[in-house]
RNA sequence: GGGCGUUUAGCUCAGUCUGGUAGAGCAGCUGGCUUACAACCAGCAGGUCAGAGGUUCGAGCCCUCUAGCGCCCA
């Protein structure tokens, strides 16, 4: 035990010995009702850690270690989600390249030492190259910062989603879709972003408010009369394909199912009912162009409207044959002539010019008028997305909306309203789930297409890879019965080129880190997963996406509990975004509170309530780690002092002081006092006998109930409330009054002090183990100093440790002294002396805080002697206090304690003259 | 537009299911070196519980409405 006890250096120091010691190495052994599974998100190692990363996952940590020293064997890994579009923008930027598909591999490429300012092309197998290096590279900062904030984390089983384990399992469970037919390839709408050159899913998007203009433009009826539309796209004039209102709309009812033909290009289009037309917006009726946006996709498909679409996949609009079938016209010439004037542009260009015409042609009726509207974007675009139509593969979630939601009810949510935002998502599902993205960083699909005659592909018959040969790239190795020569040559075959989005991947996490597929034994052990924890911005994406595969795989919910956190916000409860310049880093405030005080902050943050980031509450943090560390140092002194006089040696506990480090673990004190311990409830426990002592135990007992249960709710934050609420006022209260009857000099060895020591050391032994979770470092250096053992393998405090049998069993209640107690017998032993037997404590403790505030009131010293000491009370006060008069009168600085009886509780003091 | 959450001391938040005279920490002020801890301790001050109405003997808590803030969905 340190002379100075502190905390420098302790997490280095811990995190070093738990690496080496294999402390939350996970036991495979142990049967699945034993087992704490926890399906942790991946974190994309594309980016910086940021503060939510540690806010949530401390409190995943700080449930993993409850569970593990209730008797858990906790399965807990991490994983890493390096595949997918952030991990290729990172890597263009710090390596300065961009990937070139039609490039053949460079192996003896390196990157440049500077990244140029204009991007190297290099060839997809050289680019994905880059990527792994890179990732691996992220990943290590990752580790060591999470071994710096002491997550609990089983590192050997850790994953990365583009690993070829996890390529393996998420083919795997692609061929396993496309056999059920839960997956299907199909030329559809898709939302396209053009600066990525890539397909998105809904689960991606983002509405952003930007500005547009609505551009009035007149369709032409029968006898010069026309019908006004409002648009903020006329561009897609062309592409329009028929005019809609809302059925009840008395203003357009008359032409429903007439026709109108659009300006510029005289087409007809017909004017249909349908209800999503709003009324209120614009002129109240729409132009429905394929495709503007997700509504007109909607329009398109209930209204079985044909296709004309002019949006090509870098956003400008491609050559139409005008007079062709489907490109009808009324005046052929005048559209060619008009369309001409648009094609190969970019949307902003086409627009202008237009609008330009529709200007010339008398179309447009008034000057444009601006509005700010709703816009689709790609979540990391910047880009409006389009639709284009192209070929994508799906996986069917639409038609398990029903089946969804009740699973969702099924799952334990914490907070429990948490389910809404699930709910909310699933019944807004409008479209199948694409998982086709046109990149390369990626998990490929393990798919080939035979060719025909002609070179091109038989979408019609695709070939899938056999699950023996998993993971596979189609890009670089042939189908079987096919050589690599006849790659992209006419009756060969060609390879799938698009990879798989990143959900499809990481939503397989539970099967990934299980080991679906690969390790059979593991998997029926952790799976079902028992805890998902995330943040609530990630349930339509992560949590959605996950559900879908574990319905589609088994029929089964993925987890049990889904535990969710709220966000970090600045410190003025702004939502942090690198826009705003406002957001703040982990690791500085890590390297300046340390990393318990983080973890102090982060579990003060409830289950699911947004947190701002609180360098006070860190600093609080802090300071009650250093009080543990002299608390502890105070209780440690007195029991190795009085070790062998007051016969503490004898009863079983670790050794103390010098004899620390031989205690082995079966030795530990903690071990030998659980309740299934040999010795149990009759070891230290036996040996409070005073009433004081005995008082103390049961308020404490008490917390333990309180933190177990809160615990078993996932409320951390509580169970820390109440252990550290608690031991502020044991080290004030009760320490103070302990401190002369535990180091008396004058009676070594009598039953009092030995009390004392024995209650001493009981109650540190349990406050630290329900800090632990907590303070995971701190702890761990105070409990070293009296055991050999990780105080996070001890077992969770229970109420038998403190109490003997029989007193245990009523603990239950709480509150207010049960009536049950009240006839335990007279003795000296628990339960005895009347009143409630927590009274002793509360009430030696109101005393002492009454003479303090004398003493404060007369400006004097906390040691100040006391000439005259009074307390008067009710009886049943009265007796309580009367039985630890001493240690009232010790902690008082007084000689004695005189005592009255009187209706209201009063203390008088008189200060010695100074 | 629909939904969810939230509003309590200057700040951050408890006060739950199950109604019984407003709590903590931080910041502030005052005092105290007290042999675990001055990185400490003690004390003081500080609130029409967003607003209105209702139920009740009694409402921060239950019900209704309104407003602000945040988020989700459309």
């Amino acid at each position: 035990m340190p002379e100075r006890p502190s905390l420098d250096g302790i997490e280095e120091k811990w995190a070093a010995i738990w690496q080496q010691h294999g402390t939350y190495l996970f036991d495979r052994t142990a049967s699945r009702d034993r087992i704490f599974s926890i399906d942790t998100p991946p974190p994309t190692v594309s980016g910086s850690l940021h503060l939510g990363h540690i806010f949530s996952y401390t409190h995943t940590d700080t449930v993993a270690r409850y569970r593990r020293m209730a008797g858990d064997a906790v399965f807990y890994p991490m994983g890493w989600d390096d595949n997918g579009l952030p991990t290729e923008r990172r890597v263009q930027s710090y390596y300065g390249v961009r990937c070139d598909p039609s490039r053949q591999p460079d192996p003896s490429f390196t990157p440049p030492a500077k990244p140029p300012a204009d991007p190297l092309p290099v060839s997809r197998h050289d680019f994905i190259r880059l990527c792994n290096q890179l990732t691996i590279q992220d990943e290590q900062t990752f580790e060591r910062l999470w071994r710096q904030l002491g997550l609990s984390v089983d590192w050997s089983y850790t994953y990365a989603t583009i690993d070829d384990h996890s390529r393996k399992v998420s083919q795997l469970c692609f061929i396993d879709l496309f056999e059920k037919g839960h997956v299907y390839a199909a030329d559809a709408p898709t939302l396209w972003d053009i600066d990525f050159q890539t397909a998105v899913s809904q689960a991606e998007l983002e509405d952003r408010t930007v500005m547009g203009s609505y551009h009035r433009i007149a369709f032409h009826r029968d006898g010069n009369r026309t019908v006004e539309i409002d648009t903020t796209r006329p561009e897609l004039l062309p592409a329009c394909v028929a005019l809609v209102a809302h059925p009840d709309d008395e203003r357009y009812q008359p032409l429903f199912g007439s026709e109108v033909t659009t300006p510029l290009f005289h087409v007809r289009v017909p004017v249909l009912p349908h209800p999503l037309a709003e009324p209120d917006k614009g002129t109240g009726i729409a132009m429905v162009c394929t495709f503007g946006d997700l509504t007109d996709v909607t329009w398109w498909k209930e209204l079985s409207l044909p296709s004309r679409t002019i949006v090509e996949r870098d956003g400008t609009l491609r050559a139409v044959p005008w007079g062709h079938p489907g490109w009808d016209s009324d005046d052929v010439e005048a559209a060619v002539a008009a369309y001409g004037e648009i094609a190969g542009l970019p949307p902003a260009k086409a627009r202008t010019r237009i609008v330009k015409l529709l200007g010339e042609s008398g179309d447009l009726l008034r000057p444009p008028d601006p509005v700010t509207h709703a816009v689709k974007f790609y979540e990391r675009g910047e880009t409006p997305l389009e639709i284009v139509a192209s070929r994508q593969w799906f996986i069917k979630t639409l038609p398990l909306k029903d089946r969804l939601l009740d699973l969702g009810r099924q799952l334990r949510w914490h907070p429990a309203h948490m389910v809404h935002r699930f709910e909310a998502w699933v019944e807004g599902l409008n479209s199948d789930w694409n998982i086709s993205r046109q990149r390369f960083f990626g998990v490929p699909f393990p798919v080939w297409y035979p060719a025909g005659e002609d070179g091109r592909p038989d979408f019609e018959h695709p070939i899938v890879a056999d699950r023996s040969d998993l993971p596979v790239d189609p890009l670089s190795e042939p189908p079987e019965g096919y050589r690599q020569e006849q790659r992209n040559q006419p009756n060969g075959f060609i390879g799938e080129p698009d990879v798989m989005d990143t959900w499809a991947t990481s939503s397989l996490t539970p099967q990934i880190a299980g080991g679906l597929g690969v390790d059979e034994d593991l998997y029926a052990r952790v799976f079902p997963m028992d805890l998902r924890p995330q943040s609530h911005e990630i349930i339509r994406t992560w949590l959605f996406s996950t559900m879908v595969r574990s319905e589609q795989l088994g029929g089964e919910l993925p987890w049990r509990h889904a535990a969710i956190s709220g966000w970090v916000l600045d410190p003025d409860r702004k939502k942090m975004s690198k826009s705003k310049g406002n957001v703040i880093t982990p690791l500085p405030l890590l390297d300046r509170h340390g990393a318990d005080a983080v973890r102090y902050w982060a579990a003060s943050g409830r289950p699911g309530v947004d947190t701002a980031v609180d360098e006070g509450q860190m600093k609080v943090g802090r300071r009650l780690a250093i009080k543990i560390l002299n608390a502890s140092r105070f209780v440690l002194v007195r029991l190795a002092e009085r070790w062998e006089e007051t016969g503490l040696a004898g009863v079983g506990g670790a050794g103390v002081g010098g004899t620390a480090r031989q205690a082995k673990a079966p030795g530990d004190a903690a071990a030998r006092l659980a309740p299934a311990g040999a010795t149990g409830a009759s070891g230290w426990a036996a040996l409070v006998t005073n009433p004081l002592d005995i008082s103390l135990l049961r308020s404490l007992s008490r917390v333990i109930d309180e933190t177990t249960s809160s615990f078993e709710a996932f409320d951390y934050t509580r169970a820390l409330e109440r252990t550290e609420t608690f031991f502020w006022d044991y080290c004030d209260n009760y320490l103070e009054l302990v401190k002369g009857r535990s180091f008396d000099d004058s009676q070594p060895g009598t039953a009092g002090a030995t009390s004392a020591i024995a209650s001493l050391s009981l109650s540190l032994s349990v406050l630290l183990r329900l800090f632990a979770p907590f303070l995971p470092f701190t702890t761990e250096e105070v409990w070293s100093w009296w055991h050999s053992r990780s105080i996070h393998l001890a077992s969770w405090p229970a109420p038998a440790e403190l109490l003997h049998l029989g007193e245990a069993g009523d603990q239950g209640g709480g509150g207010v002294a049960g009536a049950g107690r009240e006839c335990a017998g007279a003795g000296g032993r628990a339960g005895g002396a009347g009143g409630g037997a927590n009274d002793h404590y509360r009430r030696a403790a109101e005393v002492l805080s009454a003479i303090r505030k004398h003493k404060t009131a007369h400006q004097a010293s906390m040691r100040a002697p006391v000439a005259s000491l009074t307390v008067a009370g009710p009886a049943d006060h009265i007796a309580a206090l009367s039985e630890v008069a001493g240690d009232i009168a010790a902690a008082a600085t007084a000689s004695e304690v005189k005592f009255a009886e009187s209706a209201e509780p009063t203390v008088e003091v008189e200060l010695a003259t100074a």
